[in-house]
This record gives C-alpha cells, structure tokens and sequence, in this order.
RNA sequence: GGGCGAUUAGCUCAGUUGGUUAGAGCACCUGCUUUACACGCAGGGGGUCAGAGGUUCAAGUCCUCUAUCGCCCACCA
C-alpha cells in the first residue's frame, strides 16, 4: 500500500480510465425495452471549434445527468456530434487559403469544398477529443455529423416537406446581409449592438423653388444615394401643404416626391423621414404600399455601385464621410446631432449589417411555432430555471420568417432547381404582399437533380447555387441523429425508444437558434416534443465579468486546468462555482478547490487502504455499531438522499457542496479521527464502516468526478467491476437517526470548546491536559461516559472527569454552553483580561438573545399566529440560553474574583 | 421602449415553501513537521443582507418605489 502516493496525480489516472471505459464498451447504449431510456442529445460543437469553458461547463451537466442516469438503471444514452458550421468553418477554410493568396473563387465551387472536407478530416475531431479529455461519457460510435449523407437527406426532406405545404417561399426583402461573409443572415445572427453615433440632418431642395428645403434626419447618410421619396405623417401641419410636391435629390439630381403615411413618427427628427426602399425594412414596406422605386446602391460587398453616381467605388463608411463632406461643401448639412442607435452585426465576424434587398428563401414560422408555444405552456416541456419560459413565449409568440438562403458554399445546398426554359417564359416572377411567390413555374424542388423540367421537358435545369442556414440542420438534431428519415428497422426501433429524448442542456442564447427550433420541428416532423426538460446554465464569463474572448486575452483554457488540475478538479470545481442558472465568474485559482477537494479525498482513501487489509470485511449489523458508527452511517444515509434529490432537480452545485460537506467536514474531519484508535486497536466493525462510507461515497460523486472515483474503487478490496456501472446508492431511512446526530453535535461541541480554551489559555498543543466536564443530566453523562475514550483522544487529555453539576474546582479557566459546563486545571499564568473580555461579549450576546425571545414569547400575537412547532422552539431557546446565561455568569464572576 | 438577472464577510458566491445567533470557498490572524493529506490540521476575526417604504406575530426571503451594474428583446429614420 505504500506505493500509493501522497498527492493524487491525475495525469497518471485519467487517460487510463477513459480508454478502459471505451474499450469496455460502457458508453454505449442501444434499444432495450427492458429498461427505461435516458437519452441527451449533445449540443454538437462546430467541427472548428476548439474546447472552451463554456463546452466544460455544458459538457460536465450533461456527463453528470447521464452517468446519474446510467447508475439508475436507466439505458442512458448520450448522442454525440458536430456541427458544420457553414459560415464560420467557411471563414476559417477561406482563412487558411488567403495565406496561399486565393480566394474560394480562384478554387472554384467543387475544389473549394474538396479542401473543407480535407479540412474536416483532419481537424474535425479536435473538439471530441477535448470532450473525452473532460470525461464525457457519449456514445461515441453513434457520434454523427450534420453534413453526414443521412443527415442530408434529412435535410432535403424537410425542406421539401415545408415546401409542399407552403411553408417555404422565395421572395425579395431587404434582409439582414454581412458585407464581408456577403450572405444574408436570419434575425438572429445579427444581434444588436449599441453605438454611440450621430443623427444627420440633411436639407433636400424643393424642385421649383430651391431656396426652400425640407430636412431630413437620418444616421445612415449614404443611403440618400438611393432614396426614392421623402415621407411626413398626413397629420403634421407643418408638412401638409407639401404632400405631392418634388425635392430634388442632391448630389444625384434625381427628383423625388413627398408622400404621406401614419406611420411617420412627427416627433422625430424633423418629422420627415428618407425613404429607401432597398436599404431599410421600413422603408421597404412603404416603398411596397407607395409603389415607389427601389434603388439598390450597393454591391454584396458593400462597396457602391453605378447607381451611386460619382460615389460609385467606395465602401459604404468613405462614401459616408464623403456625401457628408459635400453635403455640407454646398450647405445641405444643416446639423449633426449625437445619437445612440443600435445596429446589426454578423455574429460570425462583427461586421456592422447592412439592410439590403434581395431574393430570398424563408420559412413561415407562425404556424410552426403554435404547437411549440402550447407545449410549453402546458408544462410538457418544462425550463430550468423557469423564467426562461417567458422569454421563449415572449419569442415565438412575436416569430418573424426565418431567412433560411446563405450565399456561401459550406452547407446544404438547397434542393432546388431552375428551369431556364419555363423561367425565360414566365413573367418576372410576382410576388404578393405576403411576400409568396405566385409563380412557380421554373422551380422544382426536388433532393435529385431532375433529368427534364416536369413542365416542358427541357433539360436546361441548374441548381440553385445557394445552402441553408446551418441551425436549418441543427433544429433536426434529436431525431436526425437517429438517422430519420430512414426506415430500416433500428432506425425506427431506436427513434421509438430514445424519442422523445429527456433532456437538452445549453446556454441562453442558443435558445432562439436551436432549442425553440427544436421544439418547431419535432412536432412539425416527429408529432411530438424533442425532450422533456431544458436545462439552461448560465455563460461563462472572467472574473471581471467579461466573456471570454480570445480577443480579449482573459480566456482560461480548460485543457490547461485539465492538466494543472484534473478533469475531476475542473469538474468538480465549475459545478460547485455555479448556481443554478446564473452566470459564473471565474479565475485560475478557483479550481484549486476542486484539486484540493481530489487530493482530500485520495489521502483519506490512502488512509483507509493502509489500514483495511484484503481479507474479507465483517458484516456490518446495526446491533453491533457503536456511536459514532450510527451517526457516519446516519450522516452518510442523510448525504445520499439529499444527493439523488438535488441531481434529478438539476441543483448541480447544490449536491456538490453537499458531497464536499459529508466527505471533508463529517467523515474526514470527525469520523476518520475518531476511528483511528479503534483501527489501532482492531475494531474489525470500524474497518467495514470506513470501507462502507468509502464505496458509497466513490458512487455518489462518480457523475462529478468520474476519474479519481474510478481510480479509487479500482483499488478497493473484492472490487471487480467498473464503478460506473454500479446501481446509485439509495438511502435507507431507517439509518437516519436524528437522535444519533444531535448527541454527536453535542459531542463536537464540546470537543470545540476544550480545544478552544486550551488556545485561549496558551495551552502548548501536545500538552496533556485535566479535564473537567460538568453535565445537567444523567443521561448526557452516560452518553458522554460512552464516548470518553474518544473524548480523551479527541482534547488530548491525561485525565477526565465527567459528572453532573460539579462544584468549580480552584484554579481552573472554564467555558460552557447550554448542556455542559468544562474546566480546565490551571498551571502556570494565563491571560485573565482576554478570557474575561471574551465572556463579557458572551454575555451581551446571550442578553441580548434572551431579551429578543421572551419579548417574542410574551407577544399574544406571536402565540396565537406562529404555529406550534415554532413556539416549542423558541420556548426551548429561551431555556438554553438562560441555562448557557447562567453558566458564563459563574465563570465570569470566578474568574473576575 | 419593454423584459430578465444581480446587489449578502476583503474577494467570489450559497441561502429551499418567511421562523433560533445569516453560511461556504478563497484571503486574513494565531498556533501546529499530531505517521492519510501543508492541495493539510486546530483555533479565530470579519456582515445595518444596496437604499426607502409596506405586508406580517416574524422579512436576507413577500410587495412597491429608488439607485447602481450586467444581459436579452424591439423596424425611433
């Protein structure tokens, strides 16, 4: 046993566990109706992403619930996988080839792809490799990809699915586009951001009479470039008179008309407003009702265009500064104001989004969304914390379509083709206010590229050079891994068995992308919610509160933590950290917890395995326990059930402190020390005690710390199997003795209290003491008369006396509590002042305890109102403390005397 | 403009449905090479629970308002 070593060392441990478990199969899970299913669905990483705090903390949930699951008999499944990531791995192939100075277009559509691929393959399992660094327990074999040939069609299918039903449509709109990934991007890649920025105030000259003007305010000014009419609200007086008339466009020349509309906000600006059409959503819609002309100034890039006149070359910001520059050159600048505003940005690479017309594929979310809105409010699917319930309805009761159409190359092509016969012959397609194409003729949707055009025959058929969204593919996630559409006999088997699956863990601001998706698509193609529980944990943020970013410089890299640390420190840690739902701040020395709490418990383990031989353990029979036996196994018994109750209600740190509090502070602190006598004097019942609490404390924290807990267990005498897949251990009530845990507090006590006044009586540590203990009643001094041994051992005592109400004996310094009053012999000199003054500010505490109490208990409202339980309490209180007051009173006077 | 969260010890945070003297980890102070562990042991100091009002026999906990910080949503050009 001597080999173990004093500090636990991880690195000698972990790896070794995780290839034993996986070359042992035990992550794996298939259908087997014999049991009840337990089935996760990962957040599939993207195939760039590397492992970051907020995957450990994600990961570490869901490995914990999964491994808590497995251990209850369930056949828990965790179904791994990737992402593509259309924009952000194209950005990050597209990257690597600027560094040999192409662009995708100089590869070309098919080469360009072939080095994605190439890139996936080589890179592509970083992260899971990270995932297993961390322990994650997934089913590995199963792991999937969302640009797998399976999960294609799954792709396909829906899309065609939705199209069939009129749920997908192709139109113009002024969408959110990047101009440097140049594609459209949904609502929810262009978060808003607040900028401090101006308010222009532009002057545009009357046609016939160009000494007079009306003023505009806008804080884009380059897109005057296109405006198409100037609006006012047919209410503002000022304005009245000029509806219908004509301002001359300056810089352009071009002339526009002033038009009427409510939706004008008089108090704005100057009350007038720029129109245009092809630059901004609400100007889109007016241009639509006003049949104005939509200009479009710019190209994809955002450079401007031939439409933009002598702008024309420029990027949109030095066009700005420009038209401003001559604006103001011709006295058409009348002011600028400051003014915050807030503004799109790419979510991919921040570039500010510009508004901008084009065609477009959407999804018409509002009839999706009902059965997902209904399910939540019937509880059928339930969040945790709740209060994200609100802000998921507040979400899908205000959807807007989805822009599904990315110009881009990484992603799943749409399933749609043209025919350039029919196209040529149909009108310029139409499109009504709901912005539904009425003609579809030219486009097939179809997941095969036709050989001829279904109308006319014509084999003049190309395929939309467009993908999709990548969260189009991910709202498939907890069936398409299963390998839906499909209908062999284990795909349905499976999908029948794991679907729905039970929980899904992420972060708040996936939840419009993936998890209100999720829930859209599993009625709308499986009838049925996706998982029953949402479990959102906070973001991971640095100390200061910042996100971590690499930009930023503060990130904490949780392989490094792994390898400082531990996986099980860096578990451990996070989740004790965390409260449930809020965000956790964090700096490198946190996880030292975590590490501490690892090597705590090897060397107690160490302990115990230096002093447990292999021969066969006695049986533990509750007749034959002894006191502090009882309360252990009490204490452990109580831990346990607290344990399994706070993991199946997602109080992830709530069971962390708990196991930390039992192992260190009960079984450690108290029980070990206690025990050592009785080891050394080969209390055989001790032995199997220890050994007890030991195993079924490894079980307990397994799903937290799954690597040391194997470790440990794997050296344990008569241990054959993996501690995973041993059964969670379930209280036994019958155990938990209440009685038991209140003489042990009792015990504790007044064990403090002596090693308390030895230090205030500079008392040298090893200095064996006399020790005087004076009790109320007989049966606390039987009890205590059971346990002197361990009292002796315990205070460092040569001598003890226990008995009731002795007199003070002569020269002794003293302390007490409510059911004890103990003494010290007195050698030598010791601080008088001290000990007086700290019993003086006993006794106020006590009076003031006192005073507070029985002003409660002589308040009739107090008695009628409060319920019983409470009154007996405080009834009891005022006892103690009168008793405790009592006591203090003596000694101080003693002392003082 | 709406919504959410936070404000408790020097720091980071717990605090279940209101009910004894408000807890933890770190940091701090005093001791300790006590043969499991200094990543440790023993003991200790430290809080007007952001502020104001209210409900209640009883408020860190419930209600209202205020302040500060953070996040999310929203087509104020």
């Amino acid at each position: 046993m001597l080999e173990i070593s004093k500090q636990y060392n991880p690195k000698e441990v972990e790896d070794k566990w995780y290839k034993f478990w996986e070359d042992n199969n035990l992550f794996k899970a298939a259908a087997n109706l014999d049991k009840k299913s337990f089935c996760i669905v990962i957040p599939p990483p993207n195939v760039t992403g590397i492992l970051h705090m907020g995957h450990a903390l994600n990961n570490t949930y869901q490995d914990i619930l999964i491994r808590f699951a497995r251990m209850n008999n369930f056949q828990a499944l965790w179904m791994p996988g990737t992402d593509h990531a259309g924009i952000a791995t194209q950005n990050v192939v597209e990257r690597q080839l600027a560094k040999e100075g192409l662009t995708r277009q100089d590869l070309g559509r098919e080469k360009f792809l072939e080095r994605v691929w190439a890139w996936r393959q080589q890179y592509g399992s970083t992260i899971i490799n990270q995932l297993k660094k961390l322990g994650a327990s997934c089913d590995w074999q199963r792991t999937r990809f969302t640009m797998d040939e399976a999960y294609s069609q799954a792709v396909a299918e829906v899309f065609i699915s939705l199209w069939d039903k009129g749920l997908i449509y192709q139109g113009d709109k002024v969408i959110n586009w990047c101009p440097r990934c140049q594609t459209a991007l949904s609502d929810e890649e262009a978060p808003h951001q607040e900028l401090e920025s101006h308010l222009y105030y532009l002057k545009y000259p009357f046609k016939d009479n160009a000494s007079e003007f009306v003023t505009v305010a806008t804080t884009r000014p380059e897109t005057m470039l296109g405006d198409s009419a100037v609006a006012i609200n047919p209410k503002d007086r000022r304005y009245k008179k000029f509806i219908g008339k004509t301002l001359i466009l300056p810089l352009i020349g071009r002339e526009i008309k002033i038009i009427a509309d409510n939706i004008v906000d008089m108090k704005f600006g100057t009350g007038a407003v720029k129109v245009t059409p092809a630059h901004d959503p609400n100007d889109y819609a007016l241009g639509k009702i006003h049949n104005l002309e939509f200009i479009n100034i710019m190209n994809p890039n955002g450079i401007l265009n031939n439409k933009a006149g002598r702008y024309q070359g420029l990027d949109r910001f030095k066009a700005r500064q420009l038209i401003l520059e001559d604006l103001k050159n011709l006295g058409l600048l009348e002011k600028i104001e400051p003014h915050k505003l807030s503004v799109g940005h790419c979510y991919r690479c921040h570039t500010i989004i510009e508004p901008y017309l084009s065609r477009q594929w959407f999804v018409k979310m509002k009839p999706l969304a009902k059965p997902a809105i209904d399910a939540v409010k019937k509880a059928k699917i339930k969040f945790y914390p709740s209060r994200w319930e609100k802000v998921y309805l507040n979400w899908m009761e205000n959807i807007q379509d989805w822009c599904i159409s990315r110009q881009i190359w990484w992603g799943h092509r749409l399933p749609v083709y043209y025919c350039n016969t029919c196209l040529q012959q149909a009108d310029e397609l139409t499109v009504n206010s709901e912005q539904l194409i009425v003609n579809k003729n030219g486009i097939i949707v179809s997941k095969t590229k036709p050989e001829k055009c279904p109308t006319c025959s014509s084999t003049d058929i190309y395929q939309d050079s467009d993908v999709l969204d990548t969260w189009f593919s991910s709202w498939l996630w907890p069936f398409a891994t299963f390998g839906w559409p499909a209908k062999d006999e284990k795909i349905i088997k499976d999908l029948k068995y794991f679907y729905p699956t039970s929980a899904l863990v992420t972060a708040p601001e996936i939840i419009f992308f993936w998890v209100a998706r999720m829930i859209m698509a599993g009625f709308e193609f499986m009838k049925d919610i996706p998982f029953s529980d949402v479990y959102i944990h906070g973001t991971v943020r640095d100390i200061q509160g910042k996100k971590m970013s690499k930009s930023l410089g503060n990130i904490i890299d949780p392989l490094d933590v792994i390898s400082e640390y531990g996986a099980d420190a860096l578990r451990f840690s996070l989740v004790s950290i965390t409260s449930t739902g809020q965000d956790v701040f964090l700096s490198k020395e946190k996880f030292e917890m975590g590490r501490n709490f690892a090597n705590k418990i090897w060397n107690a383990s160490r302990f115990i395995l230096m002093n447990v031989s292999e021969q066969a353990l006695v049986n533990i029979e509750a007749s034959k326990l002894n006191i502090q036996e009882r309360w252990i196994l009490s204490r452990l018994n109580n831990c346990t059930a607290r344990v399994s109750k706070q993991l199946k209600a997602y109080e992830f740190s709530e069971s962390a402190k708990q196991l930390y509090e039992f192992f260190w502070h009960e079984f450690c602190d108290w029980f070990i020390e206690i025990a050592k006598e009785d080891i050394a004097s080969g209390r055989q019942m001790t032995k199997a005690v220890l050994v007890l609490c030991l195993k079924e404390f490894l079980k307990l924290i397994h799903p937290l710390m799954p690597f040391i807990s194997e470790e440990i267990w794997s050296r344990l005498p008569n241990v054959t199997s993996s501690i995973m897949i041993e059964p969670y251990p379930v209280s036994n009530a019958k155990l938990i003795d209440k009685k038991i845990d209140r003489e042990m507090e009792f015990f504790i006590s007044l064990i403090s209290r002596v090693r308390n006044l030895r230090v205030e009586a500079s008392i040298e540590p090893q200095k064996p003491i006399n020790c005087l203990v004076s009790v109320d009643s007989k049966k606390d001094l039987e009890f205590l008369e059971s346990l002197s041994a361990k009292f002796k051992q315990l205070t460092k005592s040569e001598t003890t006396t226990f008995a009731i109400k002795i007199r003070r004996p002569t020269k002794a310094i003293a302390s007490a509590e409510s059911g004890f009053t103990i003494y010290l012999k007195l050698e030598g000199t010791t601080d008088i002042a001290n000990q007086l003054s700290k019993l003086e500010k006993q006794i106020d505490l006590l009076e003031q305890s006192i005073k507070n109490t029985s002003d409660r208990l002589e308040n009739k409202e107090f008695l009628k109102n409060a319920p019983e339980e409470i009154v007996n309490q405080q009834e009891e209180k005022l006892e103690t403390d009168k008793n405790t007051l009592e006591k203090i009173k003596q000694i101080y006077n003693a002392l003082r005397d």
